[in-house]
DNA sequence: GGCCGACGTGTCAAGACTGACATGTCGGTG
DNA sequence: CACCGACATGTCAGTCTTGACACGTCGGCC
């Protein structure tokens, strides 16, 4: 279960409140390493506050509540990301789509792969300028931080090399 | 609901048995793309094959069934990978715990992206020892080809090479 | 002053997934 | 020929997740 330590790892570099939770959640953190919705964020933050891993530090205007990580909550977090890596859990559909390209006609395969190498080359232009134009957009309360930035340009770029290897390799065999 | 079109993909391009469809969510197509047990791939296949995108073509020993995909199935298969790519639904906790590594001490997340960085690069030795010494492993019923192994390759080495530059980052800023 | 969109939190039912448990078979080794 | 490990399929309860629905508030614009 991660979620939780999702939001520990959040609310442990700033407080925050349920819903601007909810807004990274749905930038670079849901795009890249886990997802979910406020539907699973409040409850969970109710969970995680009674048993005092996070606490409500104040509330704001409507009825908005700001969360901000326990000693224990920082404890929790310190020890599962110390921790060894287990065999991680992984669920990505696109990277499932990619997988599945050899079951489709050669020249049907040829335009899925032409449009990944697109839009990922596309989406790291993008992330690229974004970085360059605004560098503190990505620190911001929404954005996730350089680190994130960098992570995200970098698997766009595989992916992106990777559709390109691929094409190469279909045409040859063509 | 992905893991029915992962079946399809899968049934398309060879029949299998519910058994060997277990084994090739342990290899690759579980670690990078989607991971399924046998509890929820035995009653998928079941409910597939009532509406008709999976059929039985053979019953081997120990009771056991090979299936392969229909033309409906294929149909269906087409369609989802054709279209265009939605907002994919993304979860791996291994990335969750690198984007949460800026909550911890720089001490600490050095330890922690050192380790990555070790893991990573052994791993994509591993595989390209793997690829070389037999490319044909990667083509039997378990392996799921060389699209991912290369994918699985790339994959690794920019998140070595993320580590990496995050390690020089932290460093630097010490 | 009314309206609207963003803010902000919540419930609930339906569906998906995991882990524990269950059951039986075949092939090879000692 | 007994045993064991791999083969092979299944159920089920508990948990997690998603999507639909619900409700109220504040700020800004016309």
């Amino acid at each position: 279960m991660s979620l939780p330590h999702a939001l520990l790892g959040l609310l442990a570099v700033q407080p925050r409140s349920g819903y601007e939770l909810t807004k990274v959640f749905e930038q670079d953190l849901g795009r890249y390493a886990w997802q979910a919705g406020h539907t699973s964020i409040y409850p969970e933050l109710n969970r995680m506050a009674e048993k005092g891993l996070v606490e409500v530090t104040s509330e704001g205007a409507r009825g908005s509540r700001t969360y901000a990580a326990t000693d224990a909550g920082r404890a929790e977090l310190r020890t599962w990301l110390m921790s060894p890596p287990t065999q991680a859990k992984v669920r990505n559909e696109q990277v499932l789509r990619m997988f599945m390209l050899s079951a489709l006609e050669p020249a049907d395969a040829l335009v899925v792969l032409q449009r990944i190498a697109e839009t990922t080359d596309r989406a790291a232009a993008e992330l690229r300028k974004v970085r360059e134009a605004e560098p503190d957009a990505l620190t911001g309360p929404e954005g996730f931080g350089q680190l994130a930035a960098e992570y995200g340009l970098r698997q766009y770029e595989a992916v992106r090399d990777w559709a390109g290897w691929a094409i190469e390799r279909l045409e040859r065999e063509a």
